[in-house]
DNA sequence: AATCATCCCAACCGCACCAGA
DNA sequence: GTCTGGTGCGGTTGGGATGAT
């Protein structure tokens, strides 16, 4: 980044932040409830944007004397200019020990944050605390972005996409939940030098038994595939990590194309299409995440009414 | 090499909840 | 009962990095 980007970027991050800062200033103000006080005008002197190295050491020491907690303190200390907010979130997000900062979901993350939003829905705090490692913003984000590289292609597809007729699916219940017997507390150590481990309850605790009617992996159901499947162009086939099933129907010469059902959260995207088609013919390598496919697919109904 | 599109992620915002005064 | 400050959470934004054309 030049210098010029550089200075355009800290006007930006000091204009909004002044607005910001003032907005809620002048709607507190306006209550009329409370008079100005010095925390205030310190409000509104809070520092913000990108933390530096040295912000980060005040805030590792702190944490290191009192603990995760306490945020608003480093404030009132004169410890840094930053709000109790943000120091918690830098905290949370960056600093905190044992974080897998900077690398990719794997495939197992990424099914277990699919499996756990359907079970929970956005509730990324909860669905981290399963995910070693991994923050409620690590967690926001990949199904964020997972999710507009589903809307485009869905948009994509229903735009070029024809009907004709078409050979049809079964689908098949659910499949064994992913193992994650390793829990947080197994993964950082009973006892944190900062003290500040949560314990949650690793999935795997819960009987599938009893988890009605909550399906397990996956949530969306699979298609057993006499054939190759592509959507989009992008080879499925054999992406499919747990399912044998499927490794025993792969190889099988691939015919014409298939319709498969959008799911309506995803037809509240804007396209009046009921099915998404999935053409079954070429083969292309990509490494597209194959389990995006299921988001496109009608849940099952739960096991109890299956017939 | 330049431009554009998309991805990734850090950080902020607004709101809700809770405890203590 | 009300107010206030602290904390946590989900949603959103903005900008750098990366890939595609």
């Amino acid at each position: 980044m030049n210098h010029s980007t550089q200075n355009l970027q800290t006007i930006k991050q000091r204009r909004s932040s002044s607005i910001s800062i003032n907005r809620r200033f002048s709607k507190r103000m306006m209550n009329g409830k409370r008079r100005m006080t010095s925390q205030d005008d310190e409000m509104r002197d809070m520092k913000k944007g990108p933390w530096k190295f040295e912000e980060d050491q005040v805030l590792i020491n702190h944490v290191k004397k009192y603990g995760a907690r306490d945020w608003s303190s480093i404030r009132s200390k004169g410890l840094l200019r930053r709000t109790g907010k943000s120091c918690r979130l830098r905290w949370v997000n960056k600093l905190r020990p044992h974080l897998k900062t900077g690398l990719k979901f794997t495939a197992e993350e990424e099914r277990t944050v699919i499996d756990l939003q359907a079970q929970f829905g956005n509730k990324w705090a909860k669905i981290a605390t399963y995910l070693a490692g991994r923050t409620d913003n690590d967690v926001k984000n990949f199904w964020s972005s997972r999710q507009k590289r589903l809307a485009r292609i869905l948009s994509s597809s229903t735009a070029s996409s024809s009907t004709s007729q078409i050979p049809t699916f079964d689908f098949l219940p659910s499949l064994e939940a992913p193992n994650l017997s390793q829990s947080r507390e197994e993964e950082f150590g009973a006892n944190s030098q900062f003290g500040e481990v949560a314990s949650p309850s690793p999935i795997s605790a819960v009987p599938v038994e009893q988890q009605q009617p909550y399906i397990s992996f996956p949530q969306f159901p699979l298609l057993q595939l006499d054939y190759p499947l592509l959507l989009e162009g992008q080879d499925f086939t054999g992406r499919f990590e747990a399912p044998s099933f499927l490794d025993d129907e792969l190889g099988h010469s691939a015919l014409g194309t298939a319709q498969v059902p959008i799911a309506p959260s995803y037809q509240a995207l804007g396209t009046s299409e009921s099915h998404i088609e999935v053409d079954i013919n070429s083969l292309i390598e990509d490494d597209f995440p194959p389990i995006d496919l299921f988001d496109e697919i009608e849940p099952l109904p739960s096991p109890s009414h299956w017939s």
